[in-house]
DNA sequence: GTCTATATATTGATAGAC
DNA sequence: GTCTATCAATATATAGAC
């Protein structure tokens, strides 16, 4: 477990390269990131990241925690502002459409690392499903409120695969009102449910 | 324009390279895949590749271009098989259940190379953006003919995505189950239009 | 914990004999 | 058109001075 405040200069330092390389990862994938390419977005030296990182792969394992730390941090805060679990998957939807810019630009953060990490990189990709469980876990238990029953993991899947669609096709033709569109064709989903 | 027809050896060893590259690139990303991997999986020597092909990137080209090829054949036989726009969507989807083997370990082929390329080869991405050209285009003269008129297009992206999110959802928890349950769900949407 | 120099492997690509 | 040898650049990773 790794506490969430920072202590002393070395947490800093480490917390810093765990963003940059987040940043690149996700906007260069995680190959087409070269470890130079990390040393001169952060500012700092080969050897310094070395000390703090054993190996790239440690990097991206790093990402993947912070990233996880954030998304449950949001899902702690829809849970805390809406009881109604529509109401909260709706928002869901709603941070997707106020996410537009980096999605149309870059793709979707999970489904972009788990697409590339797929093909040869298993290892790696076990790790960041996590990023999708996280979701669908979430999901899930808003259907479950919503008296969905057994049918709630599956609907879950679902929505997080529509949302996967939504990403990818507004990503290929980089077309923001596209994006509007289709999370507007989510938004109608999830009322009549 | 290229000849279907291969009239020596030289597109004999031409179109070997190709369908061996294309096999690869699926498999293990185009990044992902060496030079080296196609000398050996090509039974082929470096110079003789390079021979055909100035660069690895012109080979993707020509990857994408014998896609396409493929992929017009598959829907001019639909189109020759069924005059009903809503049975030509359905055996769109069946495609997709048929390939549940490949979809669910490599992802969709068309999907997932644009992913890749869309982060860091915008070049060539937009080579291979037409491979969605093509379905798009076919599905938006279905939704025509079933009377959708302006909104076909957006109908025909649409239910791309939709087809994107359940590639996508499937090959990262490569679940074939979930592929099959998330493909009823798409007939049940086209047969309810 | 900071910084430099370097090792080793692999990458895509080229030259040129046959 | 086939095949070998090799290049230059870049990749990740390491050793060790400070």
């Amino acid at each position: 477990m790794q506490t969430a405040k920072i202590h002393n200069k070395g947490e800093k330092t480490r917390a810093g390269i765990v963003e940059c390389a987040g940043r690149l990862f996700y906007e260069h994938g995680y190959e087409g990131t070269s470890f130079s390419d990390i040393v001169e977005a952060s500012g700092l030296f080969r050897g310094n990241i070395y000390h703090y990182f054993k190996t790239k792969d440690e990097i991206l394992r790093a990402v993947i925690e912070a990233h996880l730390e954030v998304y449950r941090g949001m899902l702690a805060k829809w849970d805390a502002e809406n009881d109604d679990a529509k109401i909260r998957m709706i928002a869901f939807v709603d941070m997707i459409t106020g996410r537009k810019a980096e999605l149309v630009e870059f793709g979707c953060p999970i489904g972009s690392l788990n697409t590339e990490l797929a093909k040869d990189r298993r290892d790696l990709q076990q790790a960041a499903s996590a990023l999708f469980d996280l979701f669908r876990d979430w999901l899930t238990d808003c259907f479950k409120q919503l008296g969905k029953g057994a049918e709630s993991e599956s609907l879950a899947l679902h929505l997080l695969g529509r949302a996967q669609g939504v990403a990818v096709i507004s990503h290929v033709y980089r077309d923001a009102k596209l994006l509007r569109h289709e999370t507007k064709t989510l938004r109608d989903w999830i009322s009549q449910l």
